[in-house]
DNA sequence: GGCTGGAATGAGAAGATTTCGCATTTAGAA
DNA sequence: TTCTAAATGCGAAATCTTCTCATTCCAGCC
């Protein structure tokens, strides 16, 4: 029940959480802003205030439920947390996102953080480019038309 | 002349813009966010509008004059563009920014494009972090206190 | 099961950053 | 110097996110 997992984490358990948190954890969707888990939720007629999608995301944030990411400038994105670190690359074209983990790469981030005397508190890591599908169709499609 | 350096990326060498570059190879801070070079231009006498910053500075982005960062969400920071690609890592107590460059990270980014079919066009590596003064001082310090 | 205090929510206002629209000014060529 | 397209400055607007505060709800206690 996921009543437990907001308790477990140290938060009420209340109706907006459940539907937040229960949504993330259906859709097929990783990777959502808060206006989209915004209008998902109005759509299947669970209604929740935009201003409480934003403070929930960030309660999960903070309680390592999600994690917040920001591909492109301008809003946030977030992922439920399975639990493996990973990081991503994203379309240009179609905003598709792949995931992807590099030992090699975190190894040395650490190491980089030590030689510069940092004691690394997190890194983010974003690959841009265009994904098989859009090379291969060539097109102008806009990041508006699909996200996976 | 910074005026032929603007003409040479085909840009009218406007007073603005001029004023813009001769800042941003002056200064003594590498980064900076468009609000602080409109500030800084005041407080030198040489005002430039705001919209223009903006306008100016993406344009120096786009014929390649600076490069736009991200290291946090919320607001761009603009740097010289000095030829050398390099990556940062940014101190979460006081905001400092080192730079470097791993060659073996960036190989494996091309590899990893290359894996997932992708055509890379870009990608972006922040490491973030406590930089060695801030974990000597232990302090509160916020971000605004410095950057560097 | 009802009662209650403090936490959570919803709605809209406000904040922060960036872009836009348009009247005015300017660069640079004739 | 004159002219025209481009650039600028200003305020309005767009976008994303947070804040304020009145209302509602959860969880523990009778
Ligand atoms: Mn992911
Ligand atoms: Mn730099
Ligand atoms: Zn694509
Ligand atoms: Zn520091």
């Amino acid at each position: 029940m996921e009543s437990q997992d907001l308790k477990r984490a140290g938060l009420k358990a209340t109706l907006p959480r459940l539907k937040i948190l229960r949504f993330l954890e259906e859709s097929d969707q990783r990777h959502m802003s808060a206006e989209e888990v915004y209008k998902a939720l109005l759509e299947a007629g669970e209604e929740v205030g935009l201003a409480t999608i934003y403070r929930v995301l960030t309660q999960f944030e903070a309680a390592g439920l999600v994690t917040r990411h920001h591909f492109d400038e301008g809003h946030s994105v977030f992922e439920l947390n399975l639990g493996e670190h990973h990081d991503h690359i994203v379309c240009v074209r179609c905003g598709r996102v792949d995931e992807f983990v590099d030992e090699v790469i975190e190894a040395r981030q650490h190491r980089i953080a030590e030689e510069k005397g940092y004691e690394m508190t997190d890194h983010a890591l974003y690959i841009y480019g265009v994904c098989p599908e859009c090379r291969k169709a060539g097109g102008r499609r806009t990041r508006a038309e699909g996200r996976g």
